[in-house]
DNA sequence: ATTATCTATAGATCTATAGATAATGC
DNA sequence: ATTATCTATAGATCTATAGATAATGC
């Protein structure tokens, strides 16, 4: 039998927001099939069943992770589409947030894409989404090619690089304990990379990075993944 | 019930061959734990049981595909360690050498990496070997930025973005159709990435390339991955 | 009265074993 | 005689439900 867990006493506090960071975590360390409600019971220190009462299924689990993950990145690049300046300065903005976004959340949101759950069918909502964002920074980076800003490169082969880039950046720093620093060196760091990479004039950079920065203002990705704040259940507009 | 496969009647023919590249494909598509012994042996066209002629357990079969794909990425690091030529000279041989050998794989070794399962204290060995490469591929990132050939730029850092866009061109290629084109583009664009972010003067990245081919002849990986090569089925030496 | 937990358990998997049967190689 | 498959099934899990019990808010 499990080892009892401790003895209730206080009251419950954020059982249900607990549950969620314990099977961000735990989605990426075993993948999603391979963590099971009892080891996320056992994580957040209640009995298997006690699950139930917050989530319907061990799946709604997961389809909450997603939404706060790709609700925040639909923003974002939605945003970035409609908004004029160059496209090193757009695609800076873009890696940028995406990489502070990454390394200040809460949860590890690994799993949700390391797992391969994004090819089921009952997640074709979330796959869509998520293709959405890809090709939405695909035609940022046409264009700078386009304009001459960028060295000569096909614009799908870098939306994959960058993708594999902010993939790899969650994995390192999943579930970055709470309070810690607000990831500004790995940001910057990931998104001095690519445009390093691809700026045709790379002595161009630091005018791309400080243009970005007075943008950043108005723009900066809403902190949607507060610890504890307003659980915004609604899926996004986008996807339904 | 199953539905029935379809009826036996030439010889076998590679059954255990089949068995690791349907494996691979299930483990990238499902996870590690998504993916049944029935799921396998569906895809393979024989009944569950018959699985475990071939392999004594599920565990096991995961456990060859760490070697295939460690293997041969060990042997690369090692060898390029021994050897002389500037950093990023040496930097563009792996990137391309690995980037190659991902793209012609006949399996999809997705899943060892997405699963998380490598963080499995079962699978520390295979754990041991994958950060000994990394850590080789620092060194050599350190030796380029000490001599002034690459930008300032945290060594670590280079090293998980590359890994990170490694394994990502594993996700995007995984399980290249045998008999395709050998992928030299990709390796080409994922090398030439890599080393136009880092080379403090991007001009040189012709000279480069030039001087990686030249020596490419006698190192290039070794294609332990031929769809029916002579199955070596010992472990890497260096993590016994 | 409502909310959050618990115990007990049903029903569906999933991995692996046992032993029978067919095909292949001498 | 050996190799590869099959059917049948044991035993361990895993998700989710039912219904009891405790704590909290009015």
């Amino acid at each position: 039998m499990d080892p009892l867990p401790p003895p209730r006493t206080g009251p419950p506090a954020g059982t249900r927001e607990r549950i969620l960071r314990e099977s961000s975590r735990l989605f990426a360390e075993k993948g999603y099939h391979g963590a099971s409600t009892r080891d996320i019971a056992a994580a957040v220190g209640i009995r298997q069943p006690s699950l139930f009462h917050h989530f319907p299924s061990k799946r709604a689990i997961l389809e909450k992770l997603f939404e706060i993950d790709l609700a925040a990145s639909l923003a974002l690049t939605s945003e970035l589409a409609d908004q004029p300046g160059s496209a090193a300065v757009r695609l800076y903005r873009y890696v940028h947030a995406e990489a502070q976004a990454i390394v200040s959340s809460p949860y590890d949101l690994t799993g949700l894409y390391r797992t391969g759950v994004l090819s089921d069918p009952e997640f074709a909502h979330w796959r869509e989404a998520y293709d959405a964002t890809l090709s939405s920074i695909a035609g940022i980076v046409a264009q700078g090619v386009r304009q001459g800003e960028f060295v000569d490169i096909d614009p799908m082969f870098v939306t994959d690089s960058v993708d594999g880039l902010l993939l790899h950046l969650l994995r390192l720093s999943g579930g970055s304990p709470p309070g810690r620093s607000t990831g500004e060196t790995e940001a910057r760091r990931t998104a001095d990379f690519v445009l390093r990479a691809l700026l045709r004039d790379p002595a161009d950079l630091d005018d791309v990075r400080a243009e970005a920065r007075r943008w950043a203002g108005p723009a900066r990705r809403r902190d949607v993944r507060g610890p504890d704040g307003p659980d915004t259940t609604e899926p996004p507009a986008a996807s339904r």
